[in-house]
RNA sequence: GCCGGGGUGGUGUAGCCUGGUCAGCACAGGGGACUGUGGAUCCCCUAGCCCGGGUUCAAAUCCCGGCCCCGGCCCCA
């Protein structure tokens, strides 16, 4: 019997790989240049440390098991739990703010769909150690950054605010706000005679519903929607809060990425430890992709996790949803497996063979991509095959011109062939490839 | 967890409705024609009905269950 892959996992081939490699290092490069450093924790984790942040029900959406010790472990979720935890265990009285990213698969048990796996990728980072708007601030750049960095330019990040939300469901008189939340977030998949039935059956009053309403209209520029809200919210709480969020645009323009940013107060991104600002970013496109990152501020998980309480903030980026665009942007450059150089020896010689080691191996020492012929093929074989490869120049070892301390090097696109000496051929092809 | 559509060599597919011919084709891979000169041509080879059960004289084909894939729901920390 064929032994399969794991369901929702996925095999990727050299072509895919140099892509996501590339999306990886241009995110990594932004992250370091706002000095980000880089961690990783183990990939599993007991899963108490996930129930703590997230309540018994997590547990049927995580890679959960228990191991031959008898512990009860889980692949991680997300990062965010792991990296509180670290920083609890060991890292409570380091200097602060702490700023760690990471680059590193995520496991959670749910039915694959569309940009949706079982193992997936993120890269993220934490920022611990600061309440300040200014680390909100840093946050939400480097995320915007890294979203261009990767070329991507027709985006947006919205930015929501669980406290507004939480005195928004205060002022409805609300029990159940996090039903509120869930229904509020789902109002840009239903139309609006949906989205009014679903908040009556809720038990919202007309007022309660038209207050629902003009709460989700508080979407666009900050500067036109913020005098909005203003005059929507009448708590203390609220009132600073908004206040806090004009300091965050004001410092987000100074970052230069205001183009990117809008308010949307009717996001919630989830309702588990979040305790002000939210945000994630939305790319238009036809692919049927939501979001494809996002984050917050979580003032409370580090004392969850029995530390000191610690503020902290932090964003994700799902590497499965953005690649998607960047292809179907055309923003990720093609990117050429193919050798320089091809080394063929001519014949099974040993002493052949043996040369066109020592060729590939020179080309190889001075940064030229070589491979050599290793399967025996006979010449014409080869160079088919080094055709087919797309291989600019062919260098062939045969015992005529080794004879006379030779070797030919063939340009494969106009098949002109060139005689050289054996100690010049690289520095022949380094010229020929302008290297 | 639920719903819909699928699963045939490595890849893409024909055949399935209406059971019965060696499961056909294309590409890819290996070898040869052609022992030092490429992408051509010809020949040969490798390799497949997702798994299990049922119906039947006979199952890729019909029925049931499972697994997996694609998509949707729930959920999305």
């Amino acid at each position: 019997m064929k032994v399969e892959r794991v369901k929702g996992t996925r095999d990727f081939l050299p072509e895919e790989m140099a892509k996501r490699r590339w999306v990886f290092e241009r995110i990594r490069e932004v992250f370091e240049r706002y000095n980000f450093h880089e961690v990783l924790t183990p990939t599993f984790e007991y899963t108490e440390l996930f129930k703590l942040r997230s309540g018994e029900e997590v547990v049927k959406q995580l890679y959960a098991f228990l191991d031959k010790g008898g512990r009860d472990i889980s692949l991680r979720p997300d990062m965010t739990s792991s990296v509180a935890r670290l920083y609890v265990s060991a890292f409570q009285t380091a200097p602060k703010p702490i700023k760690w990213y990471y680059i590193a698969n995520m496991f959670r048990y749910e039915e694959p769909q569309s940009g949706r796996y079982r193992e997936f990728w993120q890269a993220g980072v934490e920022l611990i150690g600061s309440d300040k708007v200014e680390a909100d601030a840093e946050v939400i750049a480097l995320f915007t950054e890294s979203y261009l960095a990767t070329g991507l330019e027709d985006f947006t990040v919205n930015i929501g605010d669980r406290v507004l939300l939480d005195e928004f469901a205060k002022m409805l008189g609300v029990k159940d706000d996090i039903g509120l939340m869930r229904l509020i977030d789902k109002k840009d998949k239903l139309t609006q005679e949906e989205f009014v039935k679903a908040l009556k059956d809720f038990g919202l009053s007309d007022e309660g519903v038209e207050k629902v309403l003009s709460l989700i209209e508080i979407k666009g520029e900050s500067n036109e929607v913020l005098p909005k809200a203003e005059e929507l919210f009448t708590s203390e709480k609220a009132k600073a809060e908004i206040r806090r969020l004009y300091e965050l645009v004001d410092l987000l323009d100074a970052y230069g990425v205001s183009k990117w940013i809008r308010i949307d107060l009717g996001i919630a991104r989830g309702f588990d430890y979040y305790t002000s600002v939210v945000f994630e970013a939305i790319a238009p496109n036809d692919l049927g992709i939501g979001s494809i990152g996002g984050g917050g501020r979580y003032d409370n998980l580090i004392e969850v996790f029995g530390g000191k309480p610690t503020p902290a903030t932090g964003f994700a980026i799902g590497i499965e949803r953005l690649i998607p665009i960047l292809e179907w942007k055309g923003l990720i450059p093609e990117i050429r497996l193919r050798p320089d150089v091809y080394v063929i020896p001519i014949g099974k010689d040993v002493e052949l063979r043996k040369t066109a080691i020592e060729v590939v191996s020179a080309l190889r020492r001075a940064g030229v991509k070589a491979d050599v012929e290793l399967t025996g093929r006979k010449l014409r074989k080869a160079l088919d095959h080094a055709g087919r490869l797309n291989v600019p120049y062919v260098v062939l070892i045969g015992k005529r011109d080794l004879e006379n301390g030779n070797v030919t090097i063939r340009d494969m696109e106009t098949g002109e062939q060139r005689v050289v000496k054996k100690e010049d051929v690289v520095k022949e092809l380094l010229e020929a490839l302008g290297l």
